[in-house]
DNA sequence: CGAGAACTGTCGTCGAGGTGACGATCGCAG
DNA sequence: CTGCGATCGTCACCTCGACGACAGTTCTCG
């Protein structure tokens, strides 16, 4: 189920250039894993026009303004999507696994329109243009895959347009801590992280922890918030408490 | 096997169920008209899964919650995009020509998640879910079409968060007036649509307004607005200018 | 283990913008 | 012409959050 390349052993010729551990990763990872498998020769294509690159923490795939070679997916790690403007870092995304970057400004023909920068220790596939386009007819599946990742990630912008519009810095504190506890019960950033990713202040969001601290719905350490009572955090995400 | 294009003469047993002319708007409205032209075969395709439908304004596409079982592209007139939140209407964006609605929750399966309403005299192409799909993966242009339509919404989506987190109301109406005036050098619109647009008040935008006429930049009227000075409203735009 | 860097916790101040209110205008239907 | 609903122009009031400042805490690395 996963891109097994061993699946067409007739017709590996020569050893791949990628290593089977990425073509399965991408398989996994690209857009909704669970929604429309990738057959294995969608895979293979990726991997014919594309490499694994890694990126250490800091590091740039792509700055604003360069030209648009490639597109990038991403494997593991996070990805800030940023701007500059008025000489100030503008964060307009925070992304993941299965996301795509890079992909607007590669169709369009012009040059990146904001910057991507490492969080983590990120892996990505990078997918060179040139090389892409002329397959990306040939395979409607990794089209519609594509096509999947993006709407995705256009749901989740919206979802924060009606954030950033209607709701109090304490709700958004609330809902970012909701969705990043979500596994592990824990959150590991800065204050000032998370006041970037919410464009907010870092003292706002001191201010909103504190609350909360106070609700005794969360505890809070060195770059690291612990939630207690994700029941009550719900509550006030939805603005139901204050 | 209905809706054969004129293009395809010796196929086409009978009249179209659709007409020629919905077959050209849609070869132009689709995602990018510049960018990779449909086949005659793609758009020929498109008709066989849907059908045109003229909406009021005023009326809805589809409703939150509602089932998601058809996709639309707009062909002419502009959409308002809203959800519900609060007991209050929030709009996420206005959407004109060329644009998808309603993919997301299509390809997801579930709800639609948000409303669409028709805020001119709106022409566009429904595409049924069940017919759509399967087909969809057989014509990779149609695909890429999609794709680059998507990509375009999420751009504009991500500047308008960039707009919410850092920019003034002074400069969001602006912005706004630049993109509305280009054509006719005037904006056919009451304040207080101005204002759901921009997540912003009423009052806020007609200070604003205020603002702009007394640096002698624009003629306010009864829902309309004349710009005397678009050099100088770009740079209100850009915060340049306050 | 010690110093510097990064981070947290908390003030006071200030501007932007939401809300409610009210009168003045405009445009349309009768 | 007249009345009514929609729209505009402006007020006073208040809340939210940005910003600067600074002390205290935790990490990290030589």
């Amino acid at each position: 189920m996963t891109g097994r390349i061993a699946a067409f052993p007739a017709r590996g010729r020569r050893m791949e250039t990628v290593d089977q551990q990425h073509l399965a990763w991408i398989a996994r990872s690209f857009g909704r894993p669970d929604y429309l498998p990738l057959q294995p020769a969608d895979v293979s294509l990726l991997s014919q026009v594309g490499e694994p690159v890694s990126k250490y923490p800091g590091t740039h795939l792509f700055k604003e303004g360069e030209e648009a070679t490639s597109a990038y997916l991403i494997q593991t790690g996070e990805i800030d999507l940023y701007r500059i403007a008025d000489g100030r870092r503008r964060v307009v995304a925070r992304v993941g696994r299965g996301a795509v970057l890079g992909d607007m400004a590669m169709f369009g023909g012009g040059t990146y329109i904001s910057s991507a920068q490492a969080v983590d220790n990120v892996r990505a596939f990078r997918l060179h243009r040139d090389r892409l386009i002329p397959e990306l007819a040939k395979h409607p599946a990794v089209c519609m895959r594509w096509l999947v990742a993006g709407l995705r990630q256009l749901e989740e912008t919206q979802r924060r347009v009606l954030q950033l519009m209607h709701k109090t810095v304490l709700a958004q504190v609330a809902d970012l801590l909701v969705e990043e506890s979500k596994d592990t019960g824990r959150v590991q950033l800065s204050q000032a992280t998370i006041g970037t990713l919410l464009g907010a202040s870092r003292q706002t969001v001191n201010e909103a922890l504190a609350r909360l601290r106070e609700l005794k719905i969360v505890e809070t350490g060195y770059r690291s918030i612990e939630v207690t009572d994700p029941e009550t955090l719900h509550e006030v995400a939805a603005e139901r408490i204050s």
